[in-house]
DNA sequence: GTATATACATTCAGTGATGTATGTATAGAC
DNA sequence: GTCTATACATACATCACTGAATGTATATAC
């Protein structure tokens, strides 16, 4: 019983970057073993060195997948011509954290990541790529700005770069806290507080905007 | 050449635990061996396996040894006698920041703990202990709160819970992001507007405040 | 001054994981 | 209808790490 079809094992393939997740998330990327994924998929170490070169290779692969479906409301948050790039930004904030909590598969991935990752060795590069996709968004985030800048939606005298990091760090906060305690707060409904505290420190906090010595 | 006396016993658990702390950082927990310490540490194997049951055991003795010094500035803060709780809590906060920048001590258990360590196995009671360290440390933030509130410095519709829940994340919001991209953001320069934005968050923006349907 | 516990170093067997090599049955090309 | 590349399963050699066992020289208790 070998030699699927050509779909057969595309499924093949999808279902070991399921069960990577499942283990990856149970145990650890790097405590997990080839064996307990191909075990928790059904198939031998065979399928996997097939598929994939090694487990790092499987890691990046399920990474990958994973291209977040965050991309089209982003970019309409950056879209020029929009006439309320405030509000989509605050769409996409809170679309980002609720995703966080409903997606089951997000949120694994999420944990995965901040949890269940050794950023070392092999592993290194990887952060290479959260740091680009960090620059990305940021710089993303700082079109949108100017966006709502223009809209007066933010005021003139922003510091738009010190504004950029604080975001993006309060997003990445809120996330982490939310998944080392679950408990304490319902992010779900919190979510909307949580972002119109931050745009409203955007609009009216003095220690964003420029300073003369800057 | 063996048989150290007391004194020398006690440093050479010490180096151990230095050279734990240098490979960790560089390898990540996982990955590191104990051949890797021992050999940094400049001893055998047999001398960890003498002070510590295990690598775990070594990891564990490495945080505990870190026991910050933020203490004696947090408790200021939450005295009730303290005329200015918001000023101390604002010392503390920008204190915590600059030192994750400026020890490197500090910075490397940040990394250690943000980037180099997966929190599995028998890993996974660090991360139970993180989330009681949070709920101390919320506790305070809250009693803090309370005494700003009766000082007239917060307002007194002030959501209190969620407003710790946002500060907290802001915190390690902050210290991650500038970790994984140290280049883009010059937190000793920004800590004191981070801060102070939160502040401001605090006293002003009305999704802090409670409302009537909670 | 002797005995013993201490503070390590050295050695060894066992374990689990990895990567590769090989086996094999079938899908699909011709 | 044959042939070959495919999609795996199986078997094997290797390796690093662990933990424990043992060796040993010296502090220190007495």
């Amino acid at each position: 019983m070998v030699r699927r079809t050509k779909a057969e094992a595309l499924q093949t393939r999808a279902q070991i970057l399921d069960a990577a997740e499942q283990v990856f998330h149970r145990k650890g990327v790097l405590s997990a073993s080839l064996k307990d994924i191909a075990s928790e998929a059904g198939v031998t170490r065979g399928a996997i060195y097939w598929h994939f070169k090694n487990k790092h290779d499987v890691f990046m692969a399920m990474v990958d997948r994973s291209r977040l479906p965050f991309d089209s409301l982003a970019e309409r948050a950056e879209d020029a011509s929009e006439p309320d790039p405030l509000g989509r930004l605050r769409e996409f904030m809170v679309f980002l954290l609720q995703q966080a909590v409903c997606d089951p598969g997000q949120r694994r991935l999420f944990e995965i990541m901040f949890q269940k990752c050794e950023f070392s060795g092999e592993n290194a590069d990887l952060l290479d790529r959260q740091r680009e996709a960090c620059r990305d968004s940021s710089a993303r985030l700082a079109r949108t700005f100017a966006n709502a800048i223009a809209r007066g939606q933010l005021p003139e005298s922003l510091d738009t770069g010190k504004s950029v990091s604080w975001l993006h760090s309060q997003l990445t906060g809120v996330i982490m806290y939310w998944l080392l305690d679950p408990e304490v707060l319902d992010l779900e409904r919190a979510a909307t507080d949580f972002v119109d505290t931050c745009l409203f420190a955007l609009q009216h906090a003095p220690s964003l905007r420029q300073r003369p010595g800057d």
